[in-house]
DNA sequence: AATGCATCCAACCGCTCCGAT
DNA sequence: TATCGGAGCGGTTGGATGCAT
Protein backbone atom coordinates (compact mmCIF):
# COMPACT_ATOMS: atom_id res chain seq x y z
CA UNK A 1 0.00 0.00 0.00
CA UNK A 2 2.87 2.42 0.99
CA UNK A 3 4.38 3.56 -2.43
CA UNK A 4 7.67 4.16 -0.16
CA UNK A 5 7.83 0.13 0.37
CA UNK A 6 9.47 -0.08 -3.30
CA UNK A 7 12.99 0.26 -1.70
CA UNK A 8 14.65 -0.98 -4.47
CA UNK A 9 13.95 2.61 -6.20
CA UNK A 10 13.74 4.36 -2.83
CA UNK A 11 17.13 4.04 -2.56
CA UNK A 12 18.13 5.74 -5.61
CA UNK A 13 15.77 8.91 -4.73
CA UNK A 14 17.17 11.37 -2.93
CA UNK A 15 14.80 14.17 -0.69
CA UNK A 16 15.42 17.03 1.59
CA UNK A 17 17.43 20.06 1.09
CA UNK A 18 19.53 20.05 -2.54
CA UNK A 19 23.05 20.48 -2.96
CA UNK A 20 25.00 23.11 -4.72
CA UNK A 21 26.06 20.46 -6.92
CA UNK A 22 22.53 19.23 -7.29
CA UNK A 23 21.67 22.81 -8.59
CA UNK A 24 24.72 23.34 -10.64
CA UNK A 25 23.76 19.71 -12.71
CA UNK A 26 19.97 21.43 -13.02
CA UNK A 27 21.07 24.67 -13.78
CA UNK A 28 23.74 23.28 -16.38
CA UNK A 29 21.00 20.57 -17.71
CA UNK A 30 18.18 23.14 -18.43
CA UNK A 31 20.66 25.34 -20.25
CA UNK A 32 21.99 23.07 -22.77
CA UNK A 33 18.65 21.24 -22.93
CA UNK A 34 15.73 23.44 -22.07
CA UNK A 35 13.03 22.52 -19.68
CA UNK A 36 11.69 18.99 -20.40
CA UNK A 37 9.91 16.11 -19.39
CA UNK A 38 10.72 16.72 -15.59
CA UNK A 39 10.93 12.41 -14.97
CA UNK A 40 13.56 11.97 -17.90
CA UNK A 41 15.11 15.09 -17.61
CA UNK A 42 16.13 14.04 -13.52
CA UNK A 43 17.48 10.70 -15.23
CA UNK A 44 19.03 11.97 -18.00
CA UNK A 45 20.81 15.00 -16.05
CA UNK A 46 21.90 11.78 -13.83
CA UNK A 47 19.73 13.51 -10.59
CA UNK A 48 18.77 10.80 -8.11
CA UNK A 49 15.71 13.03 -7.35
CA UNK A 50 11.99 12.90 -8.66
CA UNK A 51 10.71 14.69 -11.63
CA UNK A 52 8.87 16.72 -9.53
CA UNK A 53 11.48 17.83 -6.80
CA UNK A 54 13.72 19.14 -10.01
CA UNK A 55 10.37 20.92 -11.41
CA UNK A 56 9.65 22.81 -8.00
CA UNK A 57 13.66 23.57 -7.72
CA UNK A 58 13.87 25.11 -10.88
CA UNK A 59 10.42 26.86 -10.70
CA UNK A 60 10.83 28.12 -7.02
CA UNK A 61 14.76 28.70 -6.81
CA UNK A 62 16.93 27.99 -9.75
CA UNK A 63 15.09 29.75 -12.52
CA UNK A 64 17.31 32.88 -13.27
CA UNK A 65 14.06 35.37 -12.71
CA UNK A 66 12.92 34.33 -9.83
CA UNK A 67 12.78 37.23 -7.97
CA UNK A 68 13.78 36.95 -4.10
CA UNK A 69 13.84 38.89 -1.16
CA UNK A 70 11.10 41.15 0.80
CA UNK A 71 7.64 41.92 -0.68
CA UNK A 72 6.45 45.49 -1.41
CA UNK A 73 3.91 46.81 -0.15
CA UNK A 74 2.57 47.12 -3.87
CA UNK A 75 3.01 43.20 -4.15
CA UNK A 76 1.77 43.05 -0.94
CA UNK A 77 -1.68 44.74 -1.81
CA UNK A 78 -1.95 43.12 -5.20
CA UNK A 79 -1.78 39.61 -3.46
CA UNK A 80 -4.34 40.80 -1.16
CA UNK A 81 -6.20 42.04 -3.90
CA UNK A 82 -5.97 38.79 -5.82
CA UNK A 83 -6.01 36.50 -3.14
CA UNK A 84 -9.29 38.21 -2.44
CA UNK A 85 -11.22 37.67 -5.39
CA UNK A 86 -9.81 34.28 -6.19
CA UNK A 87 -8.67 32.80 -2.89
CA UNK A 88 -6.15 30.20 -2.93
CA UNK A 89 -5.35 29.99 -6.04
CA UNK A 90 -1.29 30.78 -5.55
CA UNK A 91 -0.48 30.15 -9.21
CA UNK A 92 -2.76 32.34 -10.63
CA UNK A 93 -1.80 35.46 -8.46
CA UNK A 94 1.88 34.20 -9.34
CA UNK A 95 0.93 35.45 -12.56
CA UNK A 96 0.22 38.88 -11.96
CA UNK A 97 3.60 38.91 -10.01
CA UNK A 98 6.47 38.85 -12.27
CA UNK A 99 9.66 36.98 -10.25
CA UNK A 100 7.72 35.76 -7.68
CA UNK A 101 6.20 31.37 -7.44
CA UNK A 102 2.93 30.28 -5.77
CA UNK A 103 5.11 28.82 -3.26
CA UNK A 104 6.40 32.65 -1.86
CA UNK A 105 3.24 34.24 -2.18
CA UNK A 106 1.81 31.10 -0.65
CA UNK A 107 4.34 31.29 2.42
CA UNK A 108 4.40 35.13 2.64
CA UNK A 109 0.18 34.44 2.94
CA UNK A 110 0.33 32.31 5.46
CA UNK A 111 2.95 33.79 7.76
CA UNK A 112 1.97 37.49 7.10
CA UNK A 113 -1.27 38.16 5.96
CA UNK A 114 -3.36 35.14 7.73
CA UNK A 115 -1.79 36.19 11.02
CA UNK A 116 -3.44 39.48 10.92
CA UNK A 117 -6.99 38.04 9.18
CA UNK A 118 -6.91 35.67 12.67
CA UNK A 119 -6.08 38.53 14.80
CA UNK A 120 -8.79 40.81 13.09
CA UNK A 121 -11.26 38.25 13.12
CA UNK A 122 -10.98 36.43 16.51
CA UNK A 123 -12.48 39.56 18.58
CA UNK A 124 -15.05 39.47 16.72
CA UNK A 125 -16.29 36.04 15.72
CA UNK A 126 -15.20 34.46 18.76
CA UNK A 127 -15.91 31.57 17.66
CA UNK A 128 -12.78 29.76 16.46
CA UNK A 129 -9.38 29.23 17.26
CA UNK A 130 -9.03 30.62 20.89
CA UNK A 131 -6.57 28.07 21.35
CA UNK A 132 -3.38 29.05 19.84
CA UNK A 133 -2.24 26.67 17.98
CA UNK A 134 0.20 27.86 16.02
CA UNK A 135 0.52 27.74 12.13
CA UNK A 136 -1.57 25.55 10.12
CA UNK A 137 -4.74 26.04 11.83
CA UNK A 138 -5.90 29.25 10.81
CA UNK A 139 -7.42 26.46 8.01
CA UNK A 140 -9.99 25.01 10.85
CA UNK A 141 -12.61 25.33 7.97
CA UNK A 142 -10.38 24.90 5.25
CA UNK A 143 -8.83 22.13 5.74
CA UNK A 144 -11.47 19.96 5.65
CA UNK A 145 -12.65 21.43 2.76
CA UNK A 146 -11.64 20.09 -0.78
CA UNK A 147 -9.58 22.76 -2.28
CA UNK A 148 -11.36 23.45 -5.44
CA UNK A 149 -13.91 25.88 -4.99
CA UNK A 150 -13.97 26.41 -1.38
CA UNK A 151 -10.72 28.53 -0.96
CA UNK A 152 -12.53 30.57 -2.82
CA UNK A 153 -14.93 30.86 -0.76
CA UNK A 154 -13.19 30.52 2.28
CA UNK A 155 -11.40 33.71 0.95
CA UNK A 156 -14.29 35.65 0.45
CA UNK A 157 -15.73 34.58 3.77
CA UNK A 158 -13.15 36.15 5.10
CA UNK A 159 -12.59 39.47 3.51
CA UNK A 160 -16.57 39.82 3.64
CA UNK A 161 -16.13 39.26 7.55
CA UNK A 162 -13.82 42.17 7.88
CA UNK A 163 -15.60 44.19 5.50
CA UNK A 164 -12.60 44.06 2.83
CA UNK A 165 -12.87 46.43 0.57
CA UNK A 166 -10.08 46.30 -2.17
CA UNK A 167 -11.16 49.20 -4.35
CA UNK A 168 -10.14 51.26 -1.78
CA UNK A 169 -6.88 50.53 -1.37
CA UNK A 170 -7.25 50.53 -5.07
CA UNK A 171 -8.04 54.46 -4.51
CA UNK A 172 -4.88 54.96 -2.08
CA UNK A 173 -1.80 52.86 -4.03
CA UNK A 174 -3.35 53.07 -7.88
CA UNK A 175 0.49 52.47 -8.92
CA UNK A 176 0.16 49.14 -7.92
CA UNK A 177 -1.50 48.29 -11.46
CA UNK A 178 1.57 49.47 -12.62
CA UNK A 179 3.55 47.33 -11.22
CA UNK A 180 2.32 44.64 -12.79
CA UNK A 181 1.04 44.44 -16.31
CA UNK A 182 -0.79 41.71 -16.13
CA UNK A 183 -4.26 43.25 -16.17
CA UNK A 184 -7.16 42.26 -13.32
CA UNK A 185 -9.84 40.41 -14.33
CA UNK A 186 -13.38 42.63 -14.01
CA UNK A 187 -14.13 42.62 -10.26
CA UNK A 188 -17.64 42.12 -9.45
CA UNK A 189 -18.05 44.58 -6.49
CA UNK A 190 -21.34 43.61 -4.89
CA UNK A 191 -19.46 41.78 -2.24
CA UNK A 192 -17.63 44.57 -1.39
CA UNK A 193 -18.61 47.97 -0.11
CA UNK A 194 -16.81 51.32 0.18
CA UNK A 195 -15.81 51.17 4.20
CA UNK A 196 -12.90 51.47 5.53
CA UNK A 197 -12.32 48.68 7.82
CA UNK A 198 -10.14 46.33 10.02
CA UNK A 199 -8.49 45.67 6.80
CA UNK A 200 -7.01 48.96 6.00
CA UNK A 201 -5.98 49.36 9.48
CA UNK A 202 -3.80 46.29 9.45
CA UNK A 203 -2.69 46.19 6.13
CA UNK A 204 -1.29 49.23 6.93
CA UNK A 205 0.10 48.22 9.81
CA UNK A 206 1.38 45.57 7.79
CA UNK A 207 3.47 48.11 5.88
CA UNK A 208 4.85 49.97 8.62
CA UNK A 209 5.35 47.28 10.54
CA UNK A 210 7.22 45.49 8.39
C1' DA B 1 24.62 32.18 28.65
C1' DA B 2 21.12 28.89 28.10
C1' DT B 3 16.61 27.63 26.96
C1' DG B 4 12.15 27.93 24.88
C1' DC B 5 9.13 29.95 21.55
C1' DA B 6 7.78 32.00 17.26
C1' DT B 7 8.54 32.76 12.57
C1' DC B 8 10.22 31.93 7.98
C1' DC B 9 11.19 29.27 4.07
C1' DA B 10 12.40 25.23 1.29
C1' DA B 11 10.78 20.96 0.22
C1' DC B 12 7.59 17.05 0.12
C1' DC B 13 2.99 14.88 -0.39
C1' DG B 14 -1.37 13.89 -2.27
C1' DC B 15 -4.73 15.09 -5.45
C1' DT B 16 -6.55 16.65 -9.85
C1' DC B 17 -6.25 17.86 -14.57
C1' DC B 18 -4.82 17.19 -19.20
C1' DG B 19 -2.81 15.22 -23.18
C1' DA B 20 -1.07 11.13 -25.53
C1' DT B 21 -1.83 6.53 -26.86
C1' DT C 1 -13.64 5.70 -25.26
C1' DA C 2 -10.73 4.23 -21.66
C1' DT C 3 -6.31 4.16 -19.61
C1' DC C 4 -1.88 5.86 -18.34
C1' DG C 5 1.71 9.06 -17.35
C1' DG C 6 3.27 13.63 -16.62
C1' DA C 7 2.55 18.26 -15.07
C1' DG C 8 0.70 21.42 -12.05
C1' DC C 9 -1.51 22.95 -7.85
C1' DG C 10 -2.55 23.59 -3.04
C1' DG C 11 -1.72 21.93 1.56
C1' DT C 12 1.46 20.51 4.97
C1' DT C 13 5.77 19.57 7.28
C1' DG C 14 10.34 20.11 9.20
C1' DG C 15 14.67 22.48 9.76
C1' DA C 16 16.97 26.87 10.45
C1' DT C 17 17.08 31.19 12.43
C1' DG C 18 15.93 35.05 15.37
C1' DC C 19 14.00 36.81 19.56
C1' DA C 20 12.43 36.91 24.24
C1' DT C 21 12.76 35.32 28.81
Amino acid sequence: MDKRSCNSQESEVRKGPWTMEEDLILINYIANHGEGVWNSLARSAGLKRTGKSCRLRWLNYLRPDVRRGNITPEEQLLIMQLHARWGNRWSKIAKHLPGRTDNEIKNFWRTKIQKHVKQADTPFSGHQNNGSDHNQQYHDHGANSSHTSAGIDEGAEHYSSLNINIAHNDHHHNNYNNTSSAPLPPESSTHHESIWSIEDLWSMQLFNGD
